[in-house]
This record gives C-alpha cells, structure tokens and sequence, in this order.
DNA sequence: GCAAGATTTGTTATCGTTAACATATTTCCC
DNA sequence: GGGAAATATGTTAACGATAACAAATCTTGC
C-alpha cells in the first residue's frame, strides 16, 4: 500500500524479497519452479507493492502478444456483436484475448485501423468482409499471421474464410416471397460503395428478381450507412408514395424493417395482408415485433466461434492437420414471419 | 515485397539503406530532423520489405501507450456503444486509441478485465458504473493513472465521475406519470445484484413512489440482466396476468419496454389508453415504434465526449488548471411519448 | 576561406521482462 | 555416505525501439 506505483517493477519486488529478479519472474509463472515459500512471499510484497505485471515487456521479449485483432464496420450492431462475443469467449477459452476496433463502414478508415492494430502485433486477425483497399490487402498479406475474412464469400480470399453469401441469401428470400405468390417486390437499402454486403444483397435481389422474370425496379437509396430504423421508415414512405401497388418489399437489414412497418401502421397500412415486410440479420426484434417481421438468421455467433476455431488450429496445428487456407461456410437460415 | 515480414525490424532497413537504426527512426517521426532524400529513401525500403512499426517496442521505451482502456457491462448495448464511439471520437483528435472491454455485467469478470487492462499499461481507464470489486478498486487507486467512472454518481467516487443520479431519472419519470394522473404504477427490471444502474434504477421507483404516498408494490423480476424484449413481454404477460389495473410500467430499458408494447399489442391491450409503458435509454425504437415510448435520454454521446474532457485536461493540464478529481454532471433528459 | 551555427547522422544505454544457460542446494536411493 | 537426479536460484543477453549525448557534415556571413 505505498503511492506512486506506477513505476513499481519487478527489480522493486526482488530487492525487498532478497532475491534475483528471475525468481520474481518465475514467481508468476503457474508452472516454473519456485519454492513455495519464496513464490508466497514473493505474491505478497507483489500485493503490496501495488505491482501489476507489464505485459508490454514480456510481449516484446517472448513476441507473444496473445491477443487477436478485430475490426467490424460499426460497434453499435447487435449482429457484429455477436460474432464478436462468440469469437472473444472461445479465443478466452485458449488464453487469448480480442482487440476490437471499427470502421464506420469505412474502407479508409479501416486500412488505417489494420494498420495500427498490426503494429501491436496480433497474433491473428480477422476482419468483417471481403472488401479491403489495396494497401490494406497488402499489409494484411505480409503481416505473417493467420487472417479470416468473415460475413462475406470474398472472390479471392487473403488467407481464411468463414462466412456465406450475402447475395444467395437475397436468392433465398425473393424465392419465398415469389413462393407466396408475391411479384412486386421491392428492396431498401444503403448507399452501393459503402456497406459491401448490403451492396451484395441488393445484387442479390436484382439478380434473384431477373431469374423469376420479375422487374427489379423497386429500389429506394436510403443514403449511408448504417440505414437506421427512421431511415428505414422515410424509406418506405417513399416506396408508399411512389408505388403503392408494391407487393413486398425486402429490407438491408432488421431495423430497417421494423423502421418501415413503422411507417405502414402510422399510415394504417396492414402489414402483411397490404404489403409483406422482409429484413436480414435475425434481430431480436424481428421475432418480437407485432406483426413479426421475415428475416435471415446469419448465424451470428457461429461465424465468431468457427473463425476462433480456424485461428486456433492454425495457430496450433496438431500432427496430421494440414495448415491451407481453410474456407468454412456458414448455413444461414430463412426465418418467415409468424403467421398468426 | 519479400515474405516472411514477421520479423523484418528498423535493423533490417539500416542496413538496406546504409544508415543507422537511429535515422530509421528518426525517418518515422514527423518532426526529426532527417536529410529529405535520405528520409524518403528510407519510407521506400520500408515499403518494399513491408515493414510494420513495433508499437510494443516503442511503448516499452517511451513509457507511452497512447490508449485508454474503457470497460463496458455489455458490447451489445447500443447506449454504451454510442458512449464509446463519442469518446473515441474525441481521443482520436488527440492521437490516442480506445481499448474496449465487456464484463458481461459480472464484476468478478469486470476486476478480471481491469487487470489485464491495466497489464497493458493505459494512459488513463474509464469503467461504466460506480461499483466494483474491493480488489477492482484498489487496483483502480495504485494504478497511478486517470481513472474515469462514468453513467452513474457513486457516492465514493475511485477518481473522476462523469455521470447521472439513475434513481433520480426514476423520480423524473415516476413524477411525470403521477403529474398525467396515473397512481397504479409497475415496474420491471432485472436481477438487483449484477446491473447496478438498474437496481438503482428500481430503487429510484421505489423511493419516487413513497414520496409520492403511492405503493411500490408492481414490481416485476424479468431475470438476469441485460433483460431483452423477450424478457420484457413475459414480464408484461405477468403483470397483466396478476395486477390487470396497473395504469403505467416503467421498464428497466427501452427494450425491455418494446417487448411489454408488444405483449400488450397482442393481447389487443391499447397503449397508452389502457396502459402507459416506458423506459430508459432513448434507443432509437422509443421514438419511432408505434406508439413511440416515453423514456429518459441518458445523453449517452455527451457522457463519452465529457469523459474524454476530463482525460485529456488530466494528462495535459493547462497551466493553471488544478488536478483535482472532476464530478461532471451530465443532465437527462425525459422524453414523453408523443401523443398523436 | 574560415569560424560559428545549423543540420544531419551515429553511439551508447535503456525501458521491464524472460530464454538459455550456469550454479547452488536438496532429495533420494542403493 | 556418496553420487546422481531433482529442485531452486542466479547471471547474462536479448526483444525492438528511442532519449540523450557526441560527432560529423553542411551553410552562411564577413
């Protein structure tokens, strides 16, 4: 209980101890041998000195930094999270921790952030998407750790891959749609360049929409991403406005669809006899909205706990296991809207 | 564009560029006094052999981390998110990183995290709450750096608060029910143990209710915290099960209280008519469900840039300005459900 | 052309920890 | 009781960067 401890080091513990700085060192390790006398003794001046350990030492001498870079498009998502607190409890499980930083939907600003998160040295990383600037492919390339793309089917992945196809579940689900006999079907969503797997599924609609004949003109921007729940709901207003004869319209994500059912109950349109509602991402909200809304259940979590499973084989391969670019796909699911 | 850059070191471009791992260095910082030419030439070499700076060597040498680690109850909170995002904001304009975790509103998780953070050598910590382990705290006190307590007024405050009084939201909210003449008012909320704002919250109820010579006696236990819209219904199915002439409930958040609009909506239970619901957090659902949901607007963003604030007038004190703790208080605000 | 000052580059030691090796002490078995 | 094996501790050097100081080279004005 001394002040000032900001400086306290082993070099301190060891003087008082009246032993060599080693000993302190090993004093901390669960399975170096130490007397068991002088490792209590040694716990217990630590205690007291106020000590926490340096890690940023240790990690530049034993280059193990045991933490594993993250970087997501946006920290307010309950999808992202997800994945990001699967992926965190399994790496957590192998002793290691996660360093999480986000984009904001911004390729720029993500080359900058793999940038200064590789400089700490991670041992793996992995990014959402597979969409990247050519400096960011290249330093993620050299950086001589394991990288998983996730959320995404790149076309020519840097190094593993766990994710699905943003566009095939747009397949998926203007295939249920059409199944229902709906044909005027719309879909709102971002801005194109920005938020890459909204862009994949609006191609996925279009192209879905093409290959049942249909026209695929029902398209509303509803500007940048993330498209918020009011944004959603301006969107259908719009979709209202101009087209009201549409039958069906799919949404980028949950929230805005529910933003969009919004705007139908405050317009006393009912939602599904008027018009069906479709979203992406199997928010809670989706299961609990009145009436509930159809989604696609990417599997969240399972993309976190399959990308720690690649890092940790890669890092630690076991005999026999071959260590190529492993390309795990995830089955996302087709959640219709309840129909009670 | 060789491989194998795991290791390539300044070492390794001085020797390429004929110089001293010194100029290298030098080459890398702004402000250094390096020949043009020989600068340049050195930022090309680095290039090409895909050279990363070593931030963890740098750090072990200048004793300067440029982060700031910050603790969350939950990553997938987007109250906290935008608290976090606010804050990073504001330290990226001076140059510094945000290291986040989540404890999982568990604070045996939350000493864990705090140790390993501080491992890491932060120039400053922000926690959300004002509670923590003994252990937490005093390892928070010796640490020798800033230490921010945020969303919450804690009566012993470790260092700096930036914060609100959560019971005096519920005296905000229970004031604004009895003021439209409602008496027969519920609550719902979590376990009191593990979300401290929330018990505080639940608290506040109480204590609003007796001043007001009202029975705090609709209280209903929705489990463990963070309590879902999922959660949220059931406990809506059970007040209305057991006490069908509760006029108001107030929900531990405005998820929660989504999840009790819904459970009302298909029970065919008219809101606010026969029942007003609100909650806390001004999520973005509050203002647009429909009907939108009165709730408390923690001015989550403020609460991050004020943090901010206080860190960067500590590390950087102005001459002039005094080190003492600062007690900054942030001012919520209620926002009513609108009445189409 | 030369001293004084400015600019550029180099040398050495160091941050706090740990691997590798060396040495001291204890245990244990025949 | 002697020596091999096991246990406990110490010494040295290193991880990759940079601060502090030293030295070399270049400007500049008279």
């Amino acid at each position: 209980m001394t002040m000032k401890h900001s400086t306290t080091t082993m070099k301190d513990i060891a003087r008082q101890a009246g032993v060599s700085v080693m000993t302190v060192s090993r004093a901390f390790k669960a399975d170096s041998s130490v007397n068991e006398a002088t490792r209590n003794r040694i716990r217990e001046i630590a205690e007291d000195l106020g000590y926490v350990f340096d890690s940023t030492a240790a990690t530049l001498r034993t280059q193990k930094t045991n933490f594993v870079a993250v970087t997501i498009p946006s920290i307010n998502n309950a999808n992202f999270a997800e994945t990001v607190d699967a992926l965190s409890d399994r790496l957590a499980e192998a002793g290691m921790q996660v360093l999480l930083a986000y984009s904001g939907y911004d390729l720029a600003k993500e080359e900058l952030l793999i940038e200064q998160l590789l400089r700490r040295r991670p041992e793996a990383i992995v990014v959402t998407g597979g969409s990247h600037s050519d400096r960011a492919r290249r330093m993620l390339s050299n950086a001589g750790i394991p990288v998983v793309e996730t959320w995404d089917l790149p076309a020519h992945p840097i190094g593993h891959v766990v994710g699905f196809s943003n566009a095939a579940t747009m397949h998926g689900m203007v295939d249920h749609l059409v199944a229902k006999g709906l044909t005027r079907i719309g879909f709102i969503g971002g801005d194109t360049e920005a938020d890459t797997r909204g862009a994949d599924r609006r191609r996925g609609y279009m192209a879905a929409m093409a290959r049942h004949g249909l026209a695929a003109d029902r398209l509303i921007d509803a500007g940048k991403p993330p498209i918020s729940m009011r944004e959603g709901a301006v969107a259908m207003g719009r979709l209202l406005d101009t087209l009201p004869d549409t039958q069906a319209v799919i949404c980028v994500s949950d929230l805005t669809a529910f933003g969009a059912l919004t705007e139908c109950q405050r317009r006393g349109v009912r939602v599904p006899q008027d018009i069906a509602i479709a979203g992406f991402g199997a928010y809670e909200i989706a299961g609990i909205s009145h009436p509930t809304i159809t989604t696609i259940d990417p599997q969240c979590r399972l993309i976190g706990t399959q990308a720690a499973e690649v890092i940790l084989q890669v890092l630690h391969p076991t005999a026999g296991q071959d260590i190529a670019p492993r390309l795990v796909h995830i089955d996302w699911q087709l959640k219709p809207a309840q129909t009670t």
